[in-house]
DNA sequence: CTGTCATTTGTCAATTCATGACAGTTGACA
DNA sequence: TGTCAACTGTCATGAATTGACAAATGACAG
């Protein structure tokens, strides 16, 4: 409790070098976090960070690829987590339903963890390089809802824009309101606002801009 | 001609200073562009670029905060250009109808110098990390966009999440067009397409999902 | 024209991210 | 227990930035 890692709830599987492994790794991702509030991203370096965890800087790097990595380390389960998500959403929903649903039990997760997720945003919206990482994965989710979306509306994903366009539209709709949540501290109804933005764009952006 | 620095036409001022300063400017963003489309952005070093022009890396670094920043020299420009833009849009356009003609003019400048821009897309699209430039650049046409349509739309951009959906949407549209025109070789009729995008945007995404 | 001043550059040094190579350790498993 | 594969540490290297300071040079008054 109180840590990062602990929301990255992995199975860890049986062996003892699987699980000094995901050790390392969370020892890693709690102690980046840790140096990174206190003094932010760019005043710690990487091999301070393994430093204090007993870890070689090169160990490091073979655990994440960057040194912005560490402070997603589940990016990997979140997408996933968003393709199961679409996939299971009954087709009879209209597009925009199948959608609220999707997007309202991801707001859970945020939900759940809202210290981390406060205090990650936090370091994001102080560190440039960071946005990034995330804009990146907003980018994969567009993806995903795409393909996802395309045949739920009868469209080719890849001569119709519109399918594309849909998906971007619903992630920027989470990111706006995500935006928002978290400037809030938390504090707002995510579910909530994300019916007022889903409402907004299902009526065209207000339908004549009045 | 075939000069990437053609295209960002500033009225040089007067004196010797400023127009020798221009002038390597404009060699260090032609050469990186060369040697860039020849051997990839992540194989050509700054030390390089420089040294094609006969200046020393840490001058390239005084004129470009980083790397990436000499494949977008128009930046700045591009942004208070947007702004202009906006800023005389006809109030009794509507919220669509108005943004319509401010997309359309902004692509007038894709159009205009489509080789450069289909070239630097390529180099984009294979390197992660100039992706990266472009959606920091986009973040700040949704601000732009957002502060000019909130008082268009009658609400307070700072209490009402709808204004910056709105702009992020339209920023979004943007996006998704530019990306098909481009990966279509520049063929596709962008204000056609900008069209497309806003209609079926201002039809709350097909209004039903059918 | 000439001397000063401010700007621009070059040189040097340091830090940090990131990666490849290679050898030593240590779990996994027959 | 012994072999093999997976991990790790050490070393070395390349490249991106960035700060400090001194040399070069355009601007401009006198």
């Amino acid at each position: 409790m109180g840590t990062v890692s602990a929301m990255t709830a992995i199975a860890s599987s049986s062996g003892l070098r699987e699980r000094k492994k995901q050790e390392t790794r969370d020892q890693l991702v709690d102690a980046a976090f840790r140096l990174f509030s206190e003094r932010g991203f760019d005043d710690v370096s990487a091999a301070e960070i393994a430093a204090s965890v007993g870890v070689s800087e090169r160990t490091f790097f073979r655990y994440f690829a960057a040194k912005e990595d560490v402070i997603f380390p589940d990016a990997g389960e979140k997408l996933s987590h968003i393709r199961q998500l679409v996939a299971v959403l009954p087709p009879e929903l209209s597009l925009v339903d199948g959608v609220r649903r999707a997007l309202v039990a991801m707001s859970e997760e945020y939900k759940e963890s809202k210290e981390v997720m406060l205090q990650r945003a936090q370091l994001v919206a102080m560190t440039p390089s960071l946005r990034v990482h995330i804009m990146q994965r907003e980018q994969e989710w567009v993806e995903e809802f795409a393909i996802a979306i395309a045949p739920r509306m009868n469209l080719d994903q890849a001569n119709d824009l519109r399918p594309e366009l849909a998906a971007a539209m619903i992630v920027t709709a989470f990111r706006v309101v995500l935006g928002r949540w978290l400037r809030s501290g938390g504090e707002g109804d995510m579910p909530t606002m994300l019916d007022q933005a889903l409402a907004f764009i299902g009526s065209g952006l207000g339908a004549d801009g009045t």
